[in-house]
DNA sequence: TTTTTAACTTTATAGTGTAAAGTAATTAAG
DNA sequence: CTTAATTACTTTACACTATAAAGTTAAAAA
């Protein structure tokens, strides 16, 4: 790499777009799990299918909220408390905004793919 | 959702796969930095294409390197100190596995485009 | 009426990302 | 020739945050 090509490509790979708060593992289960029930799902069933304790998913939840990427609706299911989670508008355009920039490291990956399997050399290159 | 989907399914959004030192953004940032240069990058090129300050690319090289993901070379350019830092095998293996499940990750989430488009309804589901 | 279960929420803590400060070695300035 | 500045990092301290353990409320069972 040549100095002009930095200059071309500074923070190329910065990964700007990559939005914290989605970025998080747990977080990005969450709302991964969402997406594919736009009707919501309730507690319970978001904790199993993330595999998430009781804790970990109600404070990853309320961060969503507080982003206004999730909503919650309370209500009750047989006497008992249920919670509804579903995402918001907001939400499901900026989730999908993070999947663009996802779509771009997979791409960057491929690249790697590629030269790996036209065996480029492992050697330190010399000074 | 009812209850047998959520056995057939407990965990299905837990992203297992998603390596918590590869995922983290500014080390994905790296690696991915890395993957497009086979021959390694210096030090300053990486801080330029990640955007990242001396301390913190510094740190999150150490990390790299702990777990085997990326090695480095130590050498001097016109009486100057150089690091080379170069993807190991390994990381390279590592990184590619990360990516296959990324993309599960859009995969999924091409769910809600579908359906966002097929105009379903934002009210929530009676108890 | 006491205990247990369910469905969460709150809190304490351990871990981690980040930038500021520090180090060492070279070059430039006075 | 001594001091200041630059380069190329590394170390440290702090602020943040993910996590699980403990706590809360209410219904159901014993």
């Amino acid at each position: 790499m040549n100095p002009s090509d930095l200059e071309k490509t500074a923070g190329r790979y910065a990964y700007d777009g990559l939005d914290r708060i989605i970025h998080e593992k747990a977080r990005l289960s969450i709302i991964a799990s969402l997406a594919g029930y736009s009707e919501g799902l309730l507690f319970n069933e978001l904790k199993e299918l993330c595999s998430l304790t009781d804790g970990n998913l109600s404070r990853h939840l309320a961060i969503l909220q507080e982003a206004d990427l999730v909503q919650m609706w309370k209500g009750t299911r047989n006497k008992r408390p249920q919670t509804l989670a579903r995402l918001t508008e907001h939400g499901r355009r900026r989730f999908l905004e993070y999947v663009t920039r996802l779509e771009r490291v997979v791409a960057d990956a491929s690249q790697l793919t590629r030269q790996s399997e036209s065996g480029a050399t492992l050697r330190p290159r010399t000074a």
